[in-house]
DNA sequence: GTGGTTGCAAAGGCTTTGCAGGCAC
DNA sequence: GTGCCTGCAAAGCCTTTGCAACCAC
């Protein structure tokens, strides 16, 4: 296993995302590091963040359809996705453990982790 | 809005994605498909996946870096996904209902659904 | 007969990868 | 100095789309 480095490209793909309000996808963050890296390449981005993936920095949320989002929230959340814009929020509110349950309905199996997404429309999709 | 017609080519996809026992995506349908209907082409089971989709007889299951996966089980329930080989399972226990919880949380949002899914390792991984 | 649907093939979007040079350690 | 990382560009994979022929209604 290789020793993984902390260069300017990955430090500045973990920021861009820690410091984005929504969830950025690759091409959105690869816009942003750009302001601190000039020189940073799409394909650095990719494997920039698929290494902060690896090593547990970030998370990705994927809705069919849409490019792969990363989120730098690593607390248990959930997620709302609006049906109608696409966008992505988090849900902070604490819920129910349910990892148990699934444990018990799936003899054999090692179920470690459970992830909520809630589905509907967006307060602004609602308005319009 | 167009009328739709029941095509034998839809209906043969329809029925592939019902009687897999797995979760498929649209090539492992396109291979099942052809033994019904020879002459299908890919396109066209992209096409009616998106059509039983929008009418509601399938769902789709999408996990980053896979082809997205189709599910005819329509009733409530909660998949299980193996890290370790991506195989997806069906979780058919109750679970409670956590929408009241993020509905209260997200005010001016319209919250109509929750999904669920586990990660973990499955039986057969986990003996390897 | 009408217009949604199909098969084919080409194009599209997102992501990964090969390579030579560069840089963190 | 070593070998992981980068930038660039090409390739890859999955999926969508344009078009003319076709067929369900």
């Amino acid at each position: 296993m290789a020793i993984v480095r902390f260069t300017r490209q990955r430090q500045a793909v973990l920021e861009a995302v820690q410091q984005s309000t929504e969830h950025p996808d690759a091409a959105k963050i690869f816009d942003e590091v750009r302001h601190v890296v000039a020189s940073i390449s799409l394909g650095t981005v990719y494997r920039s963040l698929e290494a902060l993936v690896a090593e547990g920095h970030l998370l990705q949320i994927q809705q069919p359809g849409m490019p792969t989002r990363y989120d730098a929230r690593l607390e248990n959340h959930a997620h709302f996705v609006c049906d109608s814009c696409g966008e992505v929020f988090d849900v902070l509110t604490k819920l129910p453990d349910v990892t148990p349950l699934a444990a018990q309905a799936l003899e054999g199996f090692d179920v470690n982790s459970a992830r909520v997404e809630f589905h509907g429309q967006c307060k602004r999709c609602r308005q319009n």
